[in-house]
DNA sequence: CGTCGCGTTGACGTTGATCAATAGGCGTGG
DNA sequence: CCACGCCTATTGATCAACGTCAACGCGACG
């Protein structure tokens, strides 16, 4: 019986990024490095793409400053980001032929951006580096369960609890509880199957109940740690 | 702009499974051959478990016949079914330390058990069979997004045509339009985010439509299977 | 023949979506 | 510096989809 206590939504997501420190293997330090030696570095400003959900994969990119978002659309133009890239981030290195999802820049954003076929080379020869790269795609298969049990199970209260929960890991702030949010309340919205109204009203009820305090829009202190990851872990 | 007509909310995910007659590599194959010399028969009775998330991974598994589900619980019961696995899926290649979901039988089932180290010990020697492994994995994580925009976005309706139009691909039937459904309302409402009840309403609502016939519950006839595709695709 | 499990349908409640209006920050131009 | 316009966030009122609770049908099985 899975009943472990605590976070359990997120249980068996290990940090999916950032986790070259603190790696049990530590490839991922070794991959990062090997890589710089092939990136080239590039600007973008806010809501620009990267590339377009089909297009032929034709290079990887690693996030340094910014914020990006992947998102799929439906034919009238329903929207669900699958996912945001913060600092640190690697973008599209698990694709097939094609990109599977579209990314764009959520504002002005850094990036290094890897050649597919020098990086794919490099993976071909190098069961070690190929080995690092199965293993973060096992990892965000995994976040993406996670994800689907949040989306399919979880109230609007409880899906931006996890969201908080999730950035707050991520959030570079050296404050455990303060979280800077680069995306607006659609974006939110999108990444969490609600409307920007709805994570309005979810932002409003974590406040009230003296959960969370929102000074600025994009900007949210936690208030109550305990009461925001029960929130997050569906109790 | 991501805008192919038809199946839109699949079209990256080329099918998962039975991809070994039609893969453009032909690795699939081979990877089989190599891991039946390994694999033991086994055969389990209804609502059996093969293994529970969050267990130490000691086996991967092949479905040969019956059907299996893999599914993630919420601290208060909250159900969310990953993914059923039919005649022919492989359960648990991409798994890290620990397994990611619980997986048991829907009903009598036969699989074939394999050894994680000595499919481990074969997979890490072969650049060949790791990178058939990553482009299942990959294309299993694509698919995994498509589920959630499915989750987050679509309708009741929209959700079980879409289900169908996907068991329709994989179900081993001659017919085209006829699909054998091996689990329950409650599991489907389950993978989809929905209850039995409102499950019920929508193949209600498909059958009063004229797009489905459903002459015993676990039987589906597909009357028009292009409203069944716009529907599942979102249009 | 009775019971059990599952599917189905109906009545009603609740959550979140929709539609609409207001507020507030921020940049630009007067 | 202030006025204006634009964009985003927020709040309110109403609506619809789905969930909940309950009853019933029906086949399987003892």
């Amino acid at each position: 019986m899975p009943m472990s206590s605590g976070y359990a939504a997120e249980r068996h997501d290990a940090p999916p990024h950032r986790a070259e420190s603190t790696a049990n293997d530590d490839v991922g330090s070794d991959e990062l490095a090997v890589l710089d030696a092939i990136g080239v570095t590039m600007s973008l400003g806010r809501d620009k793409p990267l590339f377009c959900e089909g297009d032929a994969a034709q290079s990887y990119y690693k996030v340094v400053a910014g914020a990006i978002r992947g998102y799929r659309l439906l034919a009238d133009g329903r929207r669900h980001i699958t996912d945001f890239f913060l600092d640190g981030d690697f973008i599209g290195f698990h694709t097939l032929a094609t990109h599977a999802f579209t990314a764009e820049t959520v504002r002005d954003a850094t990036l290094v951006r890897y050649d597919r076929r020098r990086v794919d080379a490099l993976t071909a020869r190098s069961p070690r580096i190929s080995k690092c790269l199965l293993a973060r795609v096992c990892t965000e298969l995994s976040h993406a369960q996670t994800r689907m049990l949040v989306l399919s199970r979880m109230t609007a209260r409880e899906r931006l609890a996890n969201f908080l929960t999730r950035m707050a890991e991520r959030d570079p702030g050296a404050d455990d509880d303060a979280i800077t949010l680069p995306m607006s309340r659609t974006d939110i919205g999108d990444y969490l199957g609600l409307t920007t109204e709805t994570v309005c009203r979810a932002f409003a009820q974590l406040k009230s109940a003296g959960v969370i305090a929102v000074p600025l829009p994009n900007r949210v202190m936690v208030l109550r740690p305990e009461t925001l990851a029960s929130l997050a872990a569906g109790a």
